[in-house]
DNA sequence: CATGGGATTGACT
DNA sequence: GTCAATCCCATGC
């Protein structure tokens, strides 16, 4: 099955920047979806939601749920098999100043993916943004001070679905702020 | 066309 | 711990 490198994408967002005009968070934890099992919007053939995850990586698909969340995910497959990271957990970064240490006890932590979409502001008109082509809505690489630290990673299941929980396709900064509960 | 559930969160018992 | 809010969309009649 193709598509298997949505788990290196979903381990490597990981310290990288989403921004949205003013706004700007710090990735700390992801989850990684594939078309091969039914967590997926992607599963189970042509749909509209698996459509939107048939993007060239680096799209935006954003999806309303529980008629009130905006959930941010960024498409990591392409045309040809539906794969994409669901932004789970972030903190706040000012733009353009120091870090926020991505370390306990600091304000700024975004838990949750509702909570994400919410502080990017985001609506239906995001969805299928492109985030690598240098617009308002877009990823950045980690920040070098980041990169330096080295991050550590852990890895388990993922939460709040109710298929193919068995699967450890969930990223997070060791320790970090920012990440939703249950903590790996 | 009608209906039910969801990659969630916050308020409340 | 339980439950409602609220809308898109997949499914079934």
């Amino acid at each position: 099955m193709l598509g298997g490198e949505v788990l290196g994408a979903a381990a490597g967002l990981i310290g990288c920047r989403i921004v949205h005009g003013p706004v700007e968070l710090v990735i700390v934890e992801t989850e990684a979806y594939h078309q091969s099992e039914p967590a997926c919007h992607g599963y189970g053939g042509h749909t509209s939601r698996a459509d939107r995850l048939r993007r060239p990586a680096g799209h935006a698909y954003v999806h309303l749920t529980y008629g009130i969340h905006y959930l941010v995910n960024v498409v990591a497959g392409s045309q040809e098999f539906a794969s994409g990271v669901l932004l789970r957990g972030a903190v706040r970064q000012t733009p353009g100043a120091q870090r926020v240490p991505l370390v306990p006890g600091r304000e700024g932590a975004v838990p949750g993916p509702g909570r994400i979409g919410t502080a990017l502001r985001m609506t239906k008109e995001h969805d299928g943004a492109d985030l690598l082509a240098g617009g308002d809505f877009a990823l950045l690489p980690a920040l070098e001070e980041d990169r330096v630290a080295g991050l550590t990673i852990a890895r388990g299941p993922r939460i709040g679905i109710s298929k193919a929980t068995e699967l450890p396709w969930r990223f997070c900064l060791s320790g970090s702020e920012g990440v939703s509960r249950p903590r790996i």
